[in-house]
DNA sequence: TTCACGGTGTGAAAAAAATAACGATGACAA
DNA sequence: TTGTCATCGTTATTTTTTTCACACCGTGAA
């Protein structure tokens, strides 16, 4: 399934079907690949080889269809059924985030959040339980969640990255600043936003 | 400055960066090329070819001097003078990100902020001015702003974009999930919380 | 002193990614 | 029908990025 394909493909793909959603929503029914290409700013050529790799194929004379590349796609980047997450952290941003999250990734569910504060665990949280993170181990196992959002201090993020790799999970969304140690397999995303101020900051000078 | 320098060039040097001051904290005096390597996951020869572009020299004995090479690479990244920056949209994630950024960008300083609700504009916010957003136009240039982070909802980002462009902004780092129109030599980094995700859960099952 | 060792700096090689090129296809106008 | 045209799918080329390889250097032991 994911043979071949490159991690930013997959995110490119990813970026072509917000897109695709929109354009269908607005009731557009065909679309070439350079109109794909500059909504989502790469190249037609990028978006015909993207699409190559998951065979979503298209007319050469109206393009692609919209609602057809949408399955492609989603069938490609989807799993079989909805994924379960982990919020672990219900600080600031862990509140924010799950706000967001909520209805916005119909193939993907925050079913269990963990908190160190005696204050936060033991309660529901946008009708989901808060759980003492020690209990991490033992429930993401036993409630197939194969994927974390983390948003823990910066100096506790490794310590619950390792209990999240022992407690099964493969991919991790990292808000912390720091970078993660994981073994091979798992898959980790930051979300630095320092980095990105950094990098930002020097570009707008160059 | 920036000549033959890669973006991803740019955001490993962020990353040792943030790694040395922590080495730094802790009294550690020199590093070799694998210590960082292994510190922000990249490979020996990745780190000295970066630090080579910026001429940060080491000794084959020793390794690096941590303090030097603060030196160096602060210097190529940094700007001579603070950067003033701009914050559009102080709902919940900008309140956050604000919080976040206090005290943690020496060499960046949000200055003004802006929003269109009038509940907000007219106030101080972390003690800093917030303007109605029809005033950034005019305050920006004469404030000397040519950054912005952008945290306003996803359907208000471009027009809010177009309007940072025209007041002479010139890197961005945009929060909401649209993929942003801007002239060439306009930096625009987004932190695509929807596409990280979609991202890890699809190479959680790969 | 002399040698072995482990590291740096850097050109060469390899790998990965993006871009360009092009035959094939179907729509449409003449 | 026939030719033109724009776009697709795919292969080839170029560019970018990473990794490899190794000469050279400073240190410490013999
Ligand atoms: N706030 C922002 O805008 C922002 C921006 C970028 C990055 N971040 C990063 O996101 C993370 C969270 O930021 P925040 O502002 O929400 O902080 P916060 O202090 O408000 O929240 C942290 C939460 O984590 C919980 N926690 C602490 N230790 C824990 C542990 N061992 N196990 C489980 N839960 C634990 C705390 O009880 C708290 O609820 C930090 O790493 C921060 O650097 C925040
Ligand atoms: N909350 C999250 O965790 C999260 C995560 C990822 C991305 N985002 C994105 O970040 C953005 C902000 O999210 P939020 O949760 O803070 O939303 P929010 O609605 O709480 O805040 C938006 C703010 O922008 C202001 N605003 C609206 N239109 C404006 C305009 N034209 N000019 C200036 N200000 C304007 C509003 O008055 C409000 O203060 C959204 O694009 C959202 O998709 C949020």
């Amino acid at each position: 399934m994911s043979v071949n394909v490159s991690e930013r493909s997959v995110r490119r793909l990813s970026l072509y079907r917000r897109f695709l959603l929109h354009v269908q929503a607005s009731g557009g029914r065909y679309l070439f690949s350079h109109d794909i290409a500059t909504a989502t700013r790469t190249s037609a050529a990028q978006v015909r080889r993207d699409l190559m790799a998951i065979s979503g194929s298209g007319s050469s004379s109206r393009g692609y269809h919209v609602t057809d590349l949408l399955k492609s796609i989603s069938c490609f980047l989807d799993a079989p059924a909805p994924q379960h997450v982990a919020l672990i952290g219900l600080g600031n941003l862990g509140r924010a985030v799950f706000a967001y999250f909520v209805g916005r990734h119909p193939n993907l569910r925050i079913t269990l959040t963990f908190d160190i504060d005696p204050a936060k665990t033991g309660r529901l949280i946008n009708g989901c339980p808060c759980h003492n993170v020690l209990k991490l181990n033992h429930l993401c196992p036993s409630h197939g969640i194969r994927m974390a959002i983390l948003t823990v201090p910066a100096a506790e993020a490794q310590a619950v990255t390792d209990m999240l790799v022992r407690g099964g999970i493969r991919g991790i969304v990292n808000f912390a600043p720091v970078t993660l140690h994981v073994p091979v397999g798992v898959f980790v995303e930051t979300m630095d936003f320092s980095i990105s101020l950094e990098t930002a900051a020097f570009f707008s000078r160059a």
